[in-house]
DNA sequence: GTTGAAAAGTGCTGCGA
DNA sequence: TCGCAGCACTTTTCAAC
């Protein structure tokens, strides 16, 4: 299951990751190949886990979402990091969460309703988990750039 | 054009965000409703911007990304913003940016090759940028948590 | 591994309630 | 405004190269 991705795969990819609603046989065609391929190589990429499928893109601010906000967390010890990340599992406000060298421990993106939401999350469920010392929270004002990488 | 998203059209994005290639007529099954009544909420949610198309999604290490990266930047003046973001727009490895509180003017995520790839981008690339006094740089060595809001 | 066409399923549009 | 049915299109599959 080793396979290595070659440059049809890449140009499929970045075609795809411009617009995902495109057809294969139209794909095909400006890379000069036939549909079946497109559909032959783009189960490859999904058995491989290159590729992990397709997401909607909500507006979170459209659906009253309209606070992001990104969080240090420092913890006593760097080892409870295992157990602290299956509790912010359970906090679905959690969206993204890294664990990262600098001054903190885990570094977290958060998405929630106002910003009475977020001080809930921070004090009733974030600083509970056990570990957690102190959190610092930046807050987005605005999303300037959002997009996904250029692969070739 | 003012519309009030109503809890259907909360339980279709719901839905449709937890698997996007679902099929419509699934989704009426479930939610009992037509086929075409999904499709026309749908519509209305993309005319009204609450959706935003979809998006392949990639795992940025199988295709030789993988470094992934946050950049705290200090601007001299926080007036120098608009033109910094327009620089930073140039700057493909960046796919994030946000406009923050907090000590950093800007807040940046980054996904590049390998450290090297990296500090080209920093030093070639982002601290060339007029107004940028320094940058912090937080780098990801796990993601644990990737996922979407839960919007109910 | 690629191709081309046939088969199955889906999204889309118009009409009726 | 919503639901139903037909049409066009796409994905998927498969045998042959």
């Amino acid at each position: 299951m080793n396979y290595e991705i070659d440059n049809l795969d890449r140009q499929i990819l970045q075609l795809l990751m411009k617009d995902v609603t495109r057809a294969y046989t139209d794909i095909a065609k400006e890379l000069g190949v036939s549909g079946g391929t497109i559909h032959v190589r783009m189960k490859k990429l999904n058995e491989m886990g290159v590729v992990k499928g397709a997401q909607l893109l909500v507006n979170p601010s459209a659906v009253g979402f309209d606070v992001c906000a990104f969080i240090g967390v420092y913890l006593e010890k760097g080892s409870e990091y295992k157990d602290a990340v299956e509790q912010m599992r359970q906090i679905p406000e959690i969206v993204e969460l890294h664990y990262t060298t600098g001054s903190y421990s885990m570094f977290a993106k958060i998405i929630c309703r106002d910003t009475k939401h977020l001080r809930e999350v921070l004090n009733e469920k974030l600083q509970p988990i056990e570990g957690v010392q102190r959190t610092e929270t930046l807050i987005s004002l605005e999303e300037s750039i959002s997009r996904q990488i250029t692969i070739q």
